[in-house]
DNA sequence: TTAGTTAGTAAAGGTTACTAACGAACATCG
DNA sequence: CGATGTTCGTTAGTAACCTTTACTAACTAA
């Protein structure tokens, strides 16, 4: 519509309301519109774009089943002999894909020949900044198996010397990767805008930090930067078996979280999405938080607390404590689960505080407080993935970004 | 990656704990995930498609942007003069786009030719079936210009009598229809999947009504039959000027909304997101619900409680009692915000209702709740589009849908 | 041995968008 | 007023992409 149309309709009976929260700038609505309609360059589709696309098509099957020949992948992906045959001659020109023999099978016809990613003929690097103490990276090959880890010290490390533990960390790793690296993914605390500029992480001291710029210009590789919390979602959806509707909060010194609705991770509009650490649980007072504020989710599911409820002697007590934890948890969830009808709320974090009481808590917390006819099918979880979700998942935005797999 | 490795990785030492809310099938995640990760057939890009794309991309330049040149159109999508061009000339064939004459500005050059989208030369017919009492209807044109209204009684009609309703209002509006219509949008009540069909409207005793297909076929036009609140987030979008992210809420016998995630609405695992209704509010109890629990977010919203309130004499209880109100829903909606990284927030129903004391408790209450520092840019609002809202959504997924403009 | 089936390749054809080049129509400047 | 430069839209030719059609290879089944 055209801005004409937007203030002739405004200027009906129905008289517009408008309360800010917060300081943000007093543009009109409008304007707003005008930016978010804009046609994104590189929007347009050349031939060359649809073929980058296609031959995703085709690792992405090739990723998920192997054993597919040609033909198998012109029926899965909708393509036709010819056309596989001349994207697959170019993978494996490039050394992406690989054939493995002919099908073993007794069928009539000509035996297909398998095909493959070269699964262990290039790796990924993956780093978790999210850790106080440390930072770990490992590399993995395409299937995300870990063949090379490594950590370094940074207690108390800022700033710039931060950076260069990132640096250490990826030297070190760099060095022992046995095969080409294809990207390297790191998993950042703190707001991460979608270039993988660090807006924004207090415990690093990091304010507008382009690292994923800095690391890609550095080592000549591709480089993806994101929060933590959205990439361990991501990790759980390719490796832990995650639907396309479902969250992952992780619980350690504070609770973050990340989103995936429609299998797409939730940047949110200041790239903000997941941070539910500070939102006021009940109403009915709490522990002030560090923000100032009474009763935030962080107070009651802070590890430190939980770790000294697990402490106690009292088993009743133990339970008891951790128990309403998890309740707390789900009293907050349930809205979220029920806006975006969530599939899955999947927990990460310590397993001996986690996954008793608070899991039960939290679950039966859900129940009783959302539709149990539209949310009957929740699914909630602990991780499988331990303590390389996070890793696994900066893995798989390389994978994403770089080969269009997921 | 594989089912083989994700069993590989499960058995490790991080023992996985699953706990199902309800009494969903007790399939393994890894089921799930297979399923999810299938592609999706039609998925490949063969040039046919790019040039759909691309021509969509045209017609939305042009939607947004009245009196754009082809020159225009090549720097705006970043295609070139004679692929624009050639595109172009299509479209006129089609008649959905006209030449407007040369440009009247004074510069230097052979003088543009503008162009515009046909916007009178075509009608959209759009439905809002959420009222109990009344189907309302319109038709307008492609700028969503009512030029036809049209509404049916339906008090206490259900099942095949309501379907019948339906067209008793479409025939009446196609027959007033002055040019070709485009197609149909129909928001419905209840729970609407993505094929069209009315899984669940408890109102209407729909369950499993495939009305888009039905409509579609029965009137040879295509249609798009969706959730009323997931419509009237889509016309808040286009033509109320709302962000990416944002949610809008309806406020009338119940409470729905509908969530737009990155420009995307969410239709949520079970097709039921926004179903925030019964959504239990706070920890310290409330009037029992017609669902059967205490203190859903309808009993502290349902319009006959606030229309109680609004008639009350003293206007300070009137106050205090709108003022609780909002205060409830932005408990209820402080963890949707956090977690989505909102930018908006608008309210939809009756303006005396909600503009006044219930906003800003809403508004105090999102503030209090959430941290400033990342969700101090919220904006909550009324929409401006008054009893329409549906409506002109549903135009807007006709618009979406047919032409690809959004 | 013959018929039928499946896999993969080769050649030709149609669609799409790009580059290069050109004429038309204007403003500006000497 | 004519020369010059700019912008618009079109024409012609090219490159990239996918498809259809046709073929060979290799197997099973009768």
């Amino acid at each position: 519509m055209t801005t004409k149309d937007a203030q002739r309709r405004s200027s009906g009976d129905t008289a517009e309301t408008v309360v800010r929260t917060g300081q943000g700038s007093a543009a009109a609505p409008q304007r707003i519109k005008a930016l978010a309609g804009a046609v994104r360059p590189g929007a347009r589709v050349r031939p060359e774009t649809a073929r980058r696309h296609n031959r995703a098509l085709v690792l992405q099957a090739l990723y998920r089943a192997e054993g597919l020949s040609r033909a198998d992948l012109a029926r899965e992906v909708g393509l036709t002999r010819v056309t596989i045959s001349d994207l697959v001659s170019d993978l494996i020109q490039e050394d992406l894909v690989i054939e493995l023999g002919l099908r073993p099978d007794a069928r009539p016809g000509k035996p297909a020949t398998l095909l493959d990613i070269n699964r262990e003929g290039f790796t990924i690097v993956g780093l978790d900044l999210s850790n106080n103490s440390v930072f770990r990276g490992v590399v993995t090959d395409l299937d995300g198996s870990v063949v090379e880890r490594a950590e370094v010290s940074v207690r108390d490390m800022t700033g710039v010397d931060a950076v260069n533990a990132v640096y250490t960390l990826l030297d070190d790793l760099l060095a022992r990767a046995s095969a080409p690296v294809v990207g390297i993914g790191i998993g950042s605390p703190g707001i991460v805008d979608l270039d993988g500029t660090v807006v924004s992480a207090p415990n690093l001291g990091w304010s507008d930090v382009p690292l994923q710029q800095l690391v890609s210009e550095r080592y000549k590789v591709p480089a993806q930067v994101a929060n933590d919390a959205n990439m361990a979602a991501q990790g759980e959806r390719s490796f832990g078996g995650a639907g396309t509707d479902m969250m992952l909060v992780r619980i350690g010194r504070g609770v973050g979280s990340g989103v995936v609705v429609g299998g797409h991770l939730v940047y949110g509009s200041g790239f903000a999405a997941g941070e539910i650490g500070h939102v006021v649980v009940g109403t009915d007072g709490g522990d002030l938080c560090a923000c100032g504020k009474r009763g935030c989710l962080e107070t009651w599911l802070s590890s430190p607390r939980l770790e000294a409820a697990a402490a106690e002697g009292d088993d009743a007590a133990r339970e008891a404590t951790l128990r309403e934890a998890g309740e707390r948890l789900g009293i907050s969830l349930a809205p979220v689960v029920a806006a975006l009808n969530l599939g899955e709320v999947i927990l990460a974090g310590p397993h001996n505080l986690l996954a008793g009481p608070l899991l039960e808590g939290t679950s039966e917390t859900l129940r009783t407080r959302t539709m149990a006819e539209l949310h009957g099918d929740l699914t909630l979880r602990m991780t499988a993935l331990g303590r390389d979700i996070v890793v696994l998942g900066a893995v798989v935005m390389v994978l994403t970004g770089q080969l269009g797999v997921s």
